[in-house]
DNA sequence: ATTTACATGTAAGGGGTTACATGATTTG
DNA sequence: CAAATCATGTAACCCCTTACATGTAAAT
């Protein structure tokens, strides 16, 4: 139930039609929560039909622009979402798997694709930290962007992390 | 397409029934990608029709233990699916979401659920670290279980951040 | 014999991915 | 007016999740 509390949010930021909301999700919350135009589509008739959104008036025809706002039973949805108790999904990584297969039938190829990976992530680094450049420039007092830079430094961190770990496994794997 | 290739290095490594692997599972591959006896069920029958496995011979009947053993097919396939050229998929974390979300319509309830996590993830790392200590008690040469431990690693390595992150997160929270 | 544990399986539903379809608007 | 672009939407498939169903073997 993740991807309409991710559109609420979205709209309560600002009222958009649903290519714009993908287009904004390409480049922030969909860093940390990715979604096609598809499912994009499909959860905004959702939350239309469940009173949480609306669409503001006009011509209904397809192909046509529409424009939703949330609506304050969507508000409320999303507050008490916030407050949820919800146990963190279990890490779920093919390349981690590939590794232990490598372990049991050998790993011709594989240091390739380490080196691969770390060429992506060290790229999503570089992403990470012109936006922490652009937004974040001084270090902030309390408030509200305090926890949009923690967003942020999530990523950042995580990112850090797979750069060290496959720089590692790289170095075993091309000795192996 | 893990789930079968993770089930085939697990049946290499010692063949097994069903509900084996489901327990083997638990406390070693399921550690990066978890699977319930319904999927596992559902991934043998299919492996076993494209003839990549096969059941021991016996008198076929529900309820009766079935043991499987990997055939060359499988293990060539497994073979290629390690060399594969996959892009590592986007991260897609419901907590952060709910950080985000709280960024706009506030945070009243969420810190609980921060050191819920917290606590959470300490106990995870406290069962990799032991399985390390169990598993990797002195500095090793090079020779296969290297790769084991880097796996170990990974995790030990992700528990580490979360745990640092939340820390982080759980005192900007309290204070807002 | 009945209960308990073992073992395999079915069914329904949710969400994500990919490919495709169609209408509306703008641009040359 | 033709082409390109914008915008919304449908359909099929796959995998995971949850709940339930059924048969077999061992224990008392």
């Amino acid at each position: 139930m993740s991807l309409p509390h991710a559109i609420l949010t979205a709209l309560l930021e600002k009222p958009s039609s649903g290519l714009e909301l993908t287009r904004r999700f390409d480049k922030s919350i969909g860093f940390f929560w990715p979604a096609t135009h598809q499912q994009i589509y499909r959860e905004l008739g959702k939350l239309e039909r469940d009173g949480l959104i609306r669409s503001v008036p006009g011509p209904p025809s397809q192909g046509r622009r529409k424009e939703y706002e949330v609506l304050p039973e969507g508000r409320a949805a999303l507050v008490a979402w916030v407050a949820e108790s919800q146990d963190p999904k279990p890490l779920r990584d093919a390349l981690i798997l590939r590794l232990r297969a490598a372990a049991v039938v050998g790993a011709p190829g594989l240091a390739e694709e380490f080196e691969r990976h770390l060429t992506l992530h060290r790229a999503q680094l570089a992403e990470y930290r012109r936006i922490e450049q652009r937004d974040f420039p001084a270090p902030e007092a309390e408030g509200g962007n305090r926890l949009q830079h923690l967003i942020l430094q999530a990523g950042i961190g995580l990112e850090e992390f797979w750069i060290e770990w496959l720089t590692e496994a790289a170095k075993v794997l091309a000795a192996s």
